[in-house]
RNA sequence: CGGGGCGUGGCGCAGCCUGGUAGCGCGCACCGUUCGGGUCGGUGAGGUCCCCGGUUCGAAUCCGGGCGCCCCGACCA
């Protein structure tokens, strides 16, 4: 039914109170989706053919590098999320069953899929293979946002490949990477597929798929030829005017200056010219120092994945009883380990003197102490790659993909055995997209001050007509008529076939984004025919498109609509 | 989990401070009007004022407790 006098299509002048991100608006005020509660939404009509638009999309990209489909249910036993460790994560919904069987919804399927193909896979002759499907996923989000951009249940197509071994799974990797790049192409989605961090999982390499827009949760520095995610991104940093060092580190008095800022503007000292000293307690390594420059901030994620274990920051005492008075801590002959970010250069530092009131001036590192090196700064804006500043911009993950190794096949005992007769752990690689996210980030991305702009590829209708006409009028009669006909030869099409003003009608259409409109008035009817908006920039088609022939017409003008 | 805010017809809000008949705009229904950018006029329907308890002759309003929702941060397998 594609008649907007019978659809349900609820469209909003206003935007819900509480909304924030573009999306979430826009979706909201164009009758795509309505809140049941926090993080938890009801795809109306025209939603969900968008996302369905979306999931097809997605469906004949995995077809075509031969993933199989397949469906797995959302509840299952809690047993195999103990066995790998992850049935306490706060975020799995867990319930019992009337007999008291502890059950999990579903947040993921590494398990269930782990599952099957630990009792299914024998031989190396079974793989490789990979398996996929689209299935709602319930997540306790600590904090649902931004309309339908992170929610407590969504749908996510989550793919997973089983190979015998890690260079099967690279070759699997690979595959999905560019099936992942035809996929948000196809969308028509601005998309970046970013180094990311293997986090807590684990695991042998990731890249997550970042679109850009204004309501993203992740920050990506770009330059030309090169995209990452803040968490791991590394840069050139700009060159600080530095002091010669002294020929020995020189005492200065600076009482009371305990932050970067005070002891640069009381050594008149560029802030980069100071090296902040961070101390932490790493897992298995002890107190270690690590110095970045004044003007840098330490990330934790890098300074994590550069100390190959995980870290706290030291505690007050800790620093007191090990390096000096926190505040006024350095380098220079304290009995701790240190590392030296990346960025820190030759020159003249100030550094902390480890008593109380003093720092050092002068301090040349290599010289006045020893240190390791590694890359655990966070970017900044105005860093450089190969020469070409980075920017930083917020955007979306629309998806990700992650070679898990035998992360899920050992606790599950997912195992073959090879041509030696000798039982090895299949090696897995899991991938996943949010439909929801894709469509949220397309508006975002689209979106001008009229509504909605939606790319063919995910519009709800290709085309709307409508009708300025009244029931019985001439208007509607032949509005009716192009409807009919462009249905017959393959569209999709909204007939507006209200009662109501032109002005109302042109609003919602505009808001409700189809990517082309064919208006039927009486002025058009004069001019013989229908005139014609592409609704990416509104550009009115000249001339409109003639009555008889419409069909002809619209064919002719598809190729050029974005 | 820390911080902030909000719950009043479908939507957006006022009323609360200072207790006393529950209001406005949009939307909706009907009549007329208009008919190429959210026409105009009239009539009308529609509300447990989030819930529970307390104070009071009387609570949307004051007090206590709870629930829900949003935003910022933390988190995000």
């Amino acid at each position: 039914m594609t008649r907007l006098s019978q659809l349900l299509l609820p469209t909003e002048r206003e935007p819900p109170a509480d909304a924030e991100a573009l999306s979430h608006k826009l979706m909201v005020r164009a009758g795509l989706i309505r809140q049941v509660g926090s993080g938890l939404w009801t795809w109306l009509p025209a939603g969900w053919r968008v996302h369905r638009k979306v999931e097809q999309i997605v469906r004949e990209e995995l077809d075509a590098i031969d993933a199989q489909e397949l469906l797995m249910p959302l509840l299952m036993p809690a047993e195999p999320w103990r066995r790998t460790g992850r049935y306490e994560i706060d975020e799995l919904f867990k319930l019992k069953d009337r007999k008291g069987a502890d059950m999990v919804l579903a947040m993921t399927h590494e398990e269930c899929v782990t599952v099957h193909v630990a009792q299914l896979v024998r031989s190396y002759r079974d793989l490789p293979f990979s398996l996929y499907h689209f299935q709602t996923k319930e997540r306790d989000e600590p904090r649902p946002r931004a309309g339908v951009l992170r929610t407590r249940e969504f749908i996510m197509k989550d793919a997973y490949t089983f190979d015998r071994d890690r260079a099967g799974l690279e070759q699997h990797y690979e595959r999905y990477a560019g099936a992942y790049d035809r996929i948000f192409d196809r969308c028509g989605l601005e998309c970046y597929s970013v180094q990311s961090d293997v986090g807590m999982m684990g695991g042998f390499g990731a890249h997550e798929y970042m679109a850009p827009c204004g309501a993203g949760e992740n920050d990506v520095a770009l330059a030309p030829g090169y995209a990452a995610n803040v968490e791991v991104a590394s840069a050139e940093a700009q060159p600080v005017e530095l002091p010669a060092p002294l020929p020995a580190p020189e005492r200065v008095h600076t009482p009371g200056a305990t932050t970067i800022d005070d002891v640069a503007r009381l050594l008149r000292t560029p802030v980069g010219g100071l090296l902040k000293s961070v101390p932490v307690v790493a897992d298995g390594r002890g107190l270690v120092l690590v110095l970045v420059r004044g003007d840098h901030r330490v990330n934790e994620i890098k300074l994590a994945n550069a100390l190959g274990a995980p870290f706290r920051f030291a505690l007050e005492d800790e620093i007191r009883d090990r390096i000096g008075p926190p505040g006024f801590i350095g380098p220079v002959g304290a009995n701790v380990h240190v590392l030296l970010d990346d960025a820190v250069g030759d020159g003249g530092y100030v550094v902390g003197a480890n008593e109380p009131d003093h720092h050092l001036r002068g301090v040349q590192p290599g010289r006045d102490f020893t240190f390791e090196r590694g890359d655990v700064r966070s970017v900044e804006v105005g860093d450089t790659v190969g020469g070409h500043p980075i920017t930083i911009e917020p955007a979306i993950e629309v998806g990700n993909i992650f070679k898990l190794g035998t992360r899920f096949s050992e606790p599950l005992g997912a195992t073959y055995l090879d041509e030696s007769g000798t039982e090895q752990f299949v090696w897995m690689g899991c991938y996943g997209i949010g439909p929801a996210r894709i469509v949220a980030a397309s508006v975002e991305q689209l979106a001008d001050e009229k509504g909605i702009a939606w790319p063919k590829a995910l519009a709800p209708w290709d085309i709307e007509v409508v009708s300025l006409g009244k029931a019985g009028s001439e208007e509607l009669a032949v509005a009716e008529r192009l409807y009919e006909e462009l249905c017959a030869a393959g569209y999709e099409v909204l007939l507006d076939d209200r009662d109501g003003g032109p002005g109302a009608k042109f609003a919602d259409a505009e808001l409700v984004g189809c990517p082309l409109r064919l208006t039927v008035g009486r002025r058009s009817l004069q001019a013989g025919g229908a005139e014609a908006q592409v609704r990416r920039g509104l550009r009115d088609v000249e001339g409109g498109v003639p009555l008889d022939g419409v069909v002809e017409a619209v064919a002719g003008l598809w190729p050029a609509i974005p």
